[in-house]
DNA sequence: AATGAATGAGGCTTCATTCAT
DNA sequence: AATGAATGAAGCCTCATTCAT
């Protein structure tokens, strides 16, 4: 079946604010890139606004339910570590738009909508800082100051959506494991590190996501 | 004697540009701001894409200034990456604004102003990008595709810009001390890891930036 | 039916250019004469100087393509000179503002939209021109410095917009029959001079411009 | 001695007001133009539109005087006519900025302005109308509607300002020879024509206006 | 004599949005 | 479902002008 009008809109919303920002595009851009006219759009948005933060609780919520299923069950702290890590860096490298766009318009969002974003943002480092506490406590993992760990540990894997690209020499996979590595090492974890089950994270996140 | 009317101009460019955007901030909101009327900022920049290429050449040129200035003459490659770190972080912590506006919106620039922007931040990260190199072939570093590692690292480091606080209850020496761990430990340097040189990190900042 | 938006547009600014002269109409001024917002002007026109543009090659079309009909078989020089002078003379009469707007404001298009002007106007002197060599080789006309003649003699009927009123007491085919016998003395054609076949210009205006 | 601010004020506004029509030309320009800050030109003109004002009164007294001049004890009204149309030509020609900031900007004026202009520019076009009129009571000229015929003559004669380049084949003699010929045809003259006195046009337009 | 600083008003154009069709 | 027409508000920027120095 063809893309629906209304799937168009949305796609458009994704690249044009990950490309230009939300108040670098127009809604004539997104006219014109949905193959719309503009007073068309309205019939599949509300405001400009509502459409971003429809966008930005989908991605966030399958962010999210991306790093719950990718856990569940699983309670070897590294184990989960690594999973949350590869599930971000496989989420940011394959929809680096969605992610772009949710790392960096949250400021755009007036209070209400704010709100919703927010809480599933808190969530979902919730998850993070959960699991570095438990790793912490296992004695799996050794840093001072858990909460900075946690934060610089989501920038670096979240900054994969700003560079890395599908047709340049990494695989998903070779990215991932990088950067397990490079986390359950900055946490403490002892060596030899062993790698999170790529093939899981990869399926879940092809499971919110869609296939590749 | 006072602050100039240009001075304040650019002041109110940085905090603006940096917590709304450049496309979120208007004339108005800027001349408001600076205390000044609309048509009087036009005797202080260019265009607003002036004043925001302005600031971004200078803020980088200052990161690019302090980071040689804090690694001249030192040759050992985890002191030299501890330092390169501890600058950033400390640069990012003091300077919020200025690195956000130069993270942020390097994309807004039409091509004349960006080529020397892009020039300034990749000198910038060829220095850590060589530092990193130096210190695999000493067998200091243990890391594949140093590349990645650069990337990661600097995104993990930017990122401080974003959330530290200085009225919190981490100090810029523990939080630069901190980073400099976790990135050393991710480039897989022997333990035990020795703290870089922060005394001369401030100061340097200091140097170039002003007092704090 | 009534009078289309973008009908008033043209109409508006045909009337204001040729009052007040582009520069001295502003995009409020264009707005009020034609009823509308002033952003709703856009849906009618790209920029303003597109809407001068617009308007200077329709005119100047008009012109050429009435001079064309009006000479169009006539092969006596005296005659087709007359004509021609007639047309000229009837339509900065009758349209005063279009050709006072073409006469006048040539200078302030830019180098693109200008190149269609000026050949539609070199196309149309080119008429006289062509005439005027016409009648001197067959020895109708007796000017030394064709050329200038020519100039002077466009510069004499088309100066008729500039002070013409159908309220007046001349009616057009007074007037024109009059520039007819000007021209024709300057060009020293032999007296007795015979009058141009005036309803023939005129109702080449009437096809060109539409009735009076 | 050098040329002063207040000349170049001046000069500066004949050149861009002709160029670019005097909405076409802002403070800046002039200010650029005359080498001196915007603010400093209000030390030498009033606003711009009395600098416009001078201006016109200036050139248009020039023009006036020049043809009471030319004329003054000549009786023949071929002869008149002839210096009149010389004198008129000879100025457009040497002084085509002056000369069409008075053509082309009378409606920028104030109505205060505006009168004292054109009280001026009546008188000056009584000249010409008497003369005509001397010309048809004594039998030397031969046209109906003779005030038709002084606006096309002057037209005519005006446009020279538009075209005529110093550099080109055509000097200032044989075209102002050529035109008086052509008015003096249109006005139903005998032939043959005698051609006025050009030295004494000459001279004249230097005494008003300085040498060339 | 000259100007840097300053501004209210206005320049042209685009904004996001609504509504009748 | 789709859009042409329409607009108030705002976008960035320049206007002519004043004034303290």
């Amino acid at each position: 079946m063809a893309v629906t009008s209304g799937e168009r809109v949305r796609r458009a919303a994704v690249k044009l604010f990950a490309a230009k920002g939300f108040h670098g595009t127009g809604i004539r851009d997104l006219a014109q890139e949905a193959q719309l006219s503009s007073a068309s759009l309205y019939h599949y948005m509300g405001t400009k606004e509502d459409l971003l933060a429809g966008i930005m609780r989908d991605s966030l919520g399958r962010l999210l339910t991306g790093a719950e299923r990718a856990v569940a069950g699983v309670t070897d702290p590294a184990e989960r570590m690594g999973r949350l890590v590869a599930l971000h860096v496989i989420t940011h490298a394959r929809r680096p738009e969605e992610t772009k766009v949710v790392d960096d318009e949250v400021r755009v969002l007036s209070s209400g909508a704010r709100r919703a974003v927010v809480e599933l943002r808190d969530a979902y480092e919730r998850l993070w800082g959960e699991t570095i506490e438990a790793g912490l406590r296992a004695g799996a993992f050794h840093t001072p100051r858990p909460e900075v760990t946690r934060k610089a540990l989501l920038e670096m894997c979240g900054g994969v959506a700003r560079w890395y690209s599908a047709r340049g020499a990494l695989s998903l996979d070779e990215l991932a494991g990088h950067y397990a590595v490079l986390a359950l090492r900055a946490l403490g974890a002892r060596e030899p590190l062993a790698a999170p089950d790529l093939d899981v994270c990869r399926a879940v996140v092809a499971s919110v996501w869609g296939p590749a």
